[in-house]
RNA sequence: GGCCCCUUCGUCUAAUGGUUAGGACACCAGGUUUUCAUCCUGUAAACAGGAGUUCGAUUCUCCUAGGGGCUACCA
């Protein structure tokens, strides 16, 4: 027997990839990294009604923009393709067969309305919906009369009547269930398609997946699946169920709650290592033995440094909720790590608003916009922040009530004149020494020579400059926006006042 | 309703049969500072409840409560 590890992500291509799926490969990732494995793309498409266009290609750039790459898949291919379930129904139809003969399944007439009667009349007398096995002990002939007849059939999976069924999961240890409480499930729909109960147990054996790590949704189905392993004389893998990610209000985190599609982040500026992090803490954390570095906080972690201190065994095992404010915080120390180089490139299509808002060549400029995004540098908590903020370095006609550029409790004529002052040190200063520390160093001496306060001066310039109660410093600003706009934003403010 | 899973600060979590129960985010306070942000320092904040085992339980066992999942010809 192979001792191979092969970990797979079989997602099914709804049209997005969900955050909770984004935590998934990550932990299918990493247990593939740390254990010498080869990483598996797999693509559950079972359901017709589903199918979404192009949703495989959304999934596939998804995944890589996330930075994760697989051994094996669709783009990748491999030895045991194909890895998109809808080409292997081949496959499923001659494991089908097989199963049917082991006498482990058997074909099921039911037409759906009795199915949908039965159930509801169960549920009217409080109890639990399951299939009556009706079409379980069908003779031969009567199959092969119905068959003959064109009655359509779904495959079900025969469950053992009496006894228990005891499973292992890597995480939680043993569970008990018993027989009696476990349906006849369906393993191939009257359509010819298998259910995912079937196709994944085929498909996990088939490619020689050895762990499977998958949602704590499908707990309850572990004892079946379990069972048609044995049915098929097969050895499962390892089972690793993921606790659930929940929303603030402690349900399963869905698309009523906000955000939940990975692209929906992205789309908003938050950077895939943020993402990554923010995710591996859900669930898992690095075990005191192996402390990161002390000079960061041991929280912030890398891919690389995740596989470092990865081992599945430390996984937990209680549902998290997804706390969003946090995730900001990964994203903005992320941000600002970030060179600014990089991040001009990526916070440039969040500009586009601001660039309309100037007539001014020298504001469009490349190297004005990446001026403009490094001084918010540190105030980013995602990407989509940058309109907002940077908005002022871009508008020609800055909008803001008078009131903005007083200090305190000084008066009005004392805030003109004052501005008046600061104009004339300004002026002063030539065309090629229009730096802020020369921009500093100006006022600063001559605020200190004449003993006067810093607020009194530096709070009505950097109002004037940005319009705004809360920017980055007025000398900084002023290197940013140059000589003549600073000029004239001060000159509208004195006549503002 | 039935079956199954889970339970440490508000949130993510660490550790331990004997500890001042640790960290991170958020919060609050202070420092740096013209503002915001960054950065630094500090405060406050948790073992769901009950019973048992034990010299001793947050830690082991059981019960209760609470939360969650499943209960489809969806995954």
């Amino acid at each position: 027997m192979s001792t191979n590890v092969r970990v797979r992500f079989a997602p099914s291509p709804t049209g997005f990839l969900h955050i909770g799926s984004l935590r998934a490969v990550l932990f299918d990732y990493l247990i593939a990294k740390t254990l010498n494995g080869q990483l598996i793309l797999r693509i559950e498409d079972t359901d017709r009604k589903r199918q979404v266009a192009g949703a495989v290609e959304g999934l596939i750039n998804i995944l890589a923009w996330a930075g994760l790459k697989f051994d094996e898949g669709p783009q990748a291919g491999g030895p045991f393709g194909p890895y998109i379930q809808s080409e292997r129904m081949e496959i499923y139809k001659e494991q089908a067969e097989i199963i049917l003969k082991k006498g482990a399944a058997y074909r099921c007439f039911c037409a759906a309305e009795r199915l949908t009667e039965m159930r509801e009349q169960q549920q009217a007398e409080k109890k639990p919906p399951f299939y009556d096995r009706l079409c379980r002990e069908l003779s031969q002939a009567e199959i092969k009369k119905k068959i003959k007849d064109g009655q359509p059939f779904v495959i079900r999976q025969k469950m053992p009547l009496t006894g228990e069924v005891m499973v292992h999961d890597e995480l939680r240890g043993s569970i008990k269930f018993m027989a009696a409480s476990l349906e006849d499930q369906i393993l191939i729909k009257s359509d010819g398609m298998p259910t995912y109960q079937f196709a994944s147990v085929v498909d996990d054996h088939l490619m020689q997946i050895s762990h499977v790590l998958r949602g704590e949704e499908w707990l309850s189905s572990f004892p079946k699946n379990f069972l048609l392993y044995q049915s098929f004389g097969w050895q499962p893998p390892k089972f690793i169920h993921l606790p659930l990610t929940l929303n603030k209000d402690g349900g399963k985190l869905s698309k009523r709650q906000g955000d939940v599609a990975v692209e929906d982040y992205k789309n908003k500026g938050y950077l895939p290592e943020a993402l990554l992090n923010f995710c591996v803490l859900q669930g898992w954390h690095p075990s005191a033995s192996v402390k990161a570095p002390k000079e960061k906080t041991d929280e912030i972690l890398s891919l690389a440094e995740m596989i470092e201190y990865f081992d599945y065994k430390d996984m937990g095992i209680s549902p998290a909720i997804f706390d969003a404010e946090k995730l900001d915080y990964f994203n903005g120390y992320y941000i600002r790590q970030m060179s600014l180089e990089k991040l001009a490139e990526l916070g440039r299509p969040f500009m586009r608003e601001n660039l309309k808002l100037t007539r001014d060549r020298r504001k469009q400029s490349d190297d004005y916009i990446k001026k403009a995004i490094g001084l918010e540098q540190e105030r980013l908590k995602k990407l989509s922040d940058l309109g907002e903020l940077t908005e002022f370095f871009f508008n020609d006609e800055l909008n803001y009530e008078p009131e903005l550029l007083i200090w305190k409790n000084l008066e009005a004529k004392q805030v003109k004149e004052n501005l008046r002052i600061i104009y004339g040190l300004l002026e002063k200063i030539a065309d090629r020494d229009w730096l802020k520390e020369n921009i500093e160093k100006d006022m600063i001496d001559y605020l200190k020579t004449n003993e006067l306060k810093a607020g009194d001066y530096l709070w009505p310039m950097r109002a004037a400059l940005t319009g705004r109660a809360a920017s980055p410093g007025p000398f900084e600003v002023a290197q940013v926006l140059g000589k003549e706009e600073s000029l004239k934003r001060i000159k509208m403010a004195v006549k503002k006042l």
